[in-house]
DNA sequence: CATCGTCATACTGTTGACAATGAACGATCT
DNA sequence: AGATCGTTCATTGTCAACAGTATGACGATG
């Protein structure tokens, strides 16, 4: 090793982070193959490591792995990205359903805070922080849920487009849309409304996927490097 | 290698498959230690291999990974079964949206002819190719759908529980429930009734996953060794 | 008798090397 | 010239070995 993985909990999930960000950040194109010892050699690490990675990006979907020639980039496309915001709004509000009838006043207070905290970051224009104010509302509001298969479900999902996200960082439109639902969903949270928040958190995957959609050109996604530290929005 | 691993694919893929058998088939209790060594002394493979195949299950929710422990065994429980046939029921009536009004004439034909072998197999009380000829049936249904990720998404939630299917194999309550809804849904399908396809779905899902989890027992799961060709219900 | 520290052991994390297979290229034949 | 075949190289598949860490037992100590 010889770079700065050694504050990473383990090697392959670093190394699998590692060619996530490069796929989604299209540093190498739609159907390229990602050579084991290629990477090996850039991340100065043995090919073990990035093997094990390189299945572990394959179970999710992220790379196909052809037997005796390796693994190839599934590029996003249009229909990828409409595919999984549409899952995600029904997984999504499936959670909720489980979710709001058991949010303590504990959990509510806190949803409150973390509200006027993403407002706060907004008008601040303190972008990267707000995303990750974003993220924690959502696991807060998602983490009372009983199921945790479809908790780990959308994380995963979630993994699968994180760069897409990046393209929205700075559409005010979507920002717009976003604060939008912040605000309501808390409200209808708050008061115990399940079939509210429901149908708020599908509305705004499904309005979230298509203003991806609108805003992803394939082959010029992310020019962002996309920093370990940068959060992601949705 | 000292076994019949020759005609599989690929010797990550055949080991996960081993393991994941016998997870399923209680081989190893839950939150077992599965270790590496073991695994690969009895398969006759090194511990690479075994290694991805780890990975794999580990990402599929099969085992746990534990840094510096090695992988345990992610056990079934009602809750599990119970959550994963609720994600299900969504997700494949959300297939089902996209795939039913897509459904070729021929489709059509097919799902009709797969219908009459499954009643004549149940007829004829030749379980076993009645459970692979709903699969199939389940496939062509399923296949025009837009949505390839929820489909890959389908499959592996239906790897991480074909132990229970195997409890409901002999059930002849589910039996029954099975065969009005694949007549149901045969109907609805060529009628192009896309809604009730999709409530026909949900419902079987449902339903399915109440029966899966009264059948079943956390500890004396499937007894049956589930050899490489049997299929599994749902 | 209970608890803590120490030590041996077993297991995982990682590596480099070897074998086998697929892909690319050039030579040869029609 | 075009196509086919054989050769060479690159890349994956697999393995055995080494290094580092958790685990469990044993004994010392309060």
């Amino acid at each position: 090793m010889a770079e700065n993985w050694t504050d990473v909990p383990t090697l392959p999930a670093a190394v699998a982070d590692w060619i996530a960000r490069g796929i989604v950040a299209e540093r190498w194109p739609d159907g390229a193959r990602l050579r084991e010892t290629e990477i090996a050699a850039e991340l100065g690490v043995s090919r073990g490591p990035v093997r094990e990675a390189l299945r572990v990006l394959g179970e999710r979907g992220l790379v196909r792995l052809v037997p005796r020639v390796g693994a190839v980039v599934n590029g996003m496309s249009r229909d990828t990205i409409s595919e999984v915001y549409e899952l995600r709004a029904h997984i999504e509000a499936l959670i909720c359903r489980s979710a709001v009838p058991r949010l303590t006043d504990a959990d509510k207070d806190r949803l409150r805070g973390l509200l006027d905290q993403i407002i706060a970051l907004r008008n601040a224009n303190r972008v990267d922080e707000m995303l990750t104010t974003c993220w924690e509302f959502r696991e807060t509001l998602y983490r009372p849920s009983s199921n945790r298969t479809a908790l780990d479900l959308v994380r995963s999902l979630r993994t699968r487009l994180h760069s897409i996200p990046q393209v929205l960082r700075d559409d005010p439109q979507h920002i717009a849309l976003a604060m939008t639902f912040y605000v309501r969903v808390t409200q209808a949270a708050v008061d115990g409304d399940t079939s509210a928040v429901e149908r708020l958190v599908s509305e705004f995957m499904i309005k979230t996927g298509e203003q991806a959609v609108a805003a992803f050109r394939p082959g010029t996604a992310a020019t962002t490097p996309a920093r370990p530290g940068t959060p992601a929005w949705s």
